[in-house]
DNA sequence: ATATATTTGTGTTTTAGAACATAGTTCTAT
DNA sequence: ATAGAACTATGTTCTAAAACACAAATATAT
């Protein structure tokens, strides 16, 4: 496991809706089990097959979770934003991770041991409820996700991930770039494509005046054509 | 809803992950609560978008949880065996059924108010983390198959449907026929493929021995080539 | 700073699978 | 028992998207 430095950072604030449902004591088990951990651009935060043990959280930066497949062709299962949590499905599900994680960009992350977790919520009925709500809405997105991926066609793809992108981390100062700096090649796994169909779209959604792009920075111009885009596949 | 004889079951041998984590007050209270529901073969059971109420345990027959998708294509999302619980996940999130839920053949559903369930793994830790398991693993499948469904050809899906069909129904009598009688077009709703396709590779599987068929029934005669070629996709 | 690798962009070719057409077969309902 | 509907089968055509090929532009390492 890479990642290295250890900060000093306040729980109560970073970790808003599991430190709240805690008691005092369980707090105090918290603060001298979590740990901080940097990750730089691109370094892999966990791999496919390795053994769950960490709850992680989110504080700083981007990350996504993907999964190799047919010829060890990359699909990007979900991305994570700050603050939210990761890395504890194949824990309780008991196997080891079938997807990996790694950074887009620079990122820190609190490391929970999962054990300490589980018996956290064992007696603490919101803190389950709280696990039970995240698995449940995101299990909605993943059967959703089978739908789009499968019958929308490259441009509702693409048009759908541009949209999540923009949702997911929001717009820069001019209220109109998305605010990620994405490889195509990141865009085309996104999206379930090739490489060359995410350039080629993009720059048909460019000539339709639907986006512009400069480099990696893709600005979304025409927001509800996108959406339609998206919506009729 | 439909549905309507109600019998006396012994919920103790039927529900049995459930009742087992029980008080003795709260099994009372689920026996005052649990209602039986038979089904037709076809008849729905949920639809999208209605509001999810109660957890469902199936106790005989077999169930299809389904979606409507661009131009109102249906793609198989995953199939219900005894004893297994659906109808939960979307209580869970908070929101309508993304999904509808039908009888493939005549069903026996035994239906307990969400708000009970709920009430229950509040105080009772092995209950909830029993519930975080299933929708754990279930997660887990969701995001195998979004890379199967994508990345594999016609022949991998379907070979692949085949084999899903046979580990989750079993086999009949004769230790190769699979246990379930479905539609063509079912089985390429399952398969993310046109009901057309489906039949033309199961024509070519026959032709290549791998099985074959006499009506709905297929019946598997080279499990290992059939696994293979969902392997390779 | 310069070389090397990686990413981006575009044109061309190929192909898997959808769409369509039509006929035979099997259910299902009255 | 029979008519009508739904399902199965197969051939043909069409098209979206993958695969391939190469050039230009960026990024990265030495």
């Amino acid at each position: 496991m890479p990642g290295k430095k250890k900060d000093l950072i306040d729980l109560s604030s970073t970790l808003p809706d599991i430190w709240r449902m805690l008691t005092d004591g369980e707090r105090d088990q918290l603060r001298g089990n979590a740990r901080i951990i940097h990750f730089k651009k691109n370094e892999l935060i966990y791999l496919e097959d390795e053994t769950p043990r960490d709850l992680m959280c989110l504080f700083k930066g981007k990350v996504k979770i993907f999964k190799s497949g047919v010829g060890g062709r990359s699909q990007i299962i979900r991305i994570i934003r700050p603050v939210q949590y990761f890395g504890y499905r194949a824990y309780f599900a008991r196997e080891p991770y079938v997807t990996a994680a790694s950074a887009f960009e620079s990122c820190t992350v609190c490391m929970i041991p999962m054990e300490l977790i589980e018996q956290f919520l064992r007696n603490n009925g919101d803190l389950a409820l709280f696990f039970i709500q995240m698995l449940s809405v995101d299990l909605g997105i993943a059967d959703q996700r089978v739908v789009n991926l499968t019958q929308k066609h490259v441009r509702g793809r693409l048009a759908e991930s541009l949209i999540f992108l923009k949702e997911s981390y929001g717009l820069e100062e001019d209220g109109a770039t998305i605010n990620i700096y994405l490889a195509r090649e990141d865009l085309a796994n996104l999206s379930n494509m090739t490489t060359s169909n995410a350039i080629r779209t993009l720059s048909n959604f460019v000539n339709e005046r639907v986006i512009t792009i400069d480099g990696r920075k893709i600005k979304i111009i025409d927001e509800d054509r996108l959406r339609k885009i998206s919506r009729i596949g």
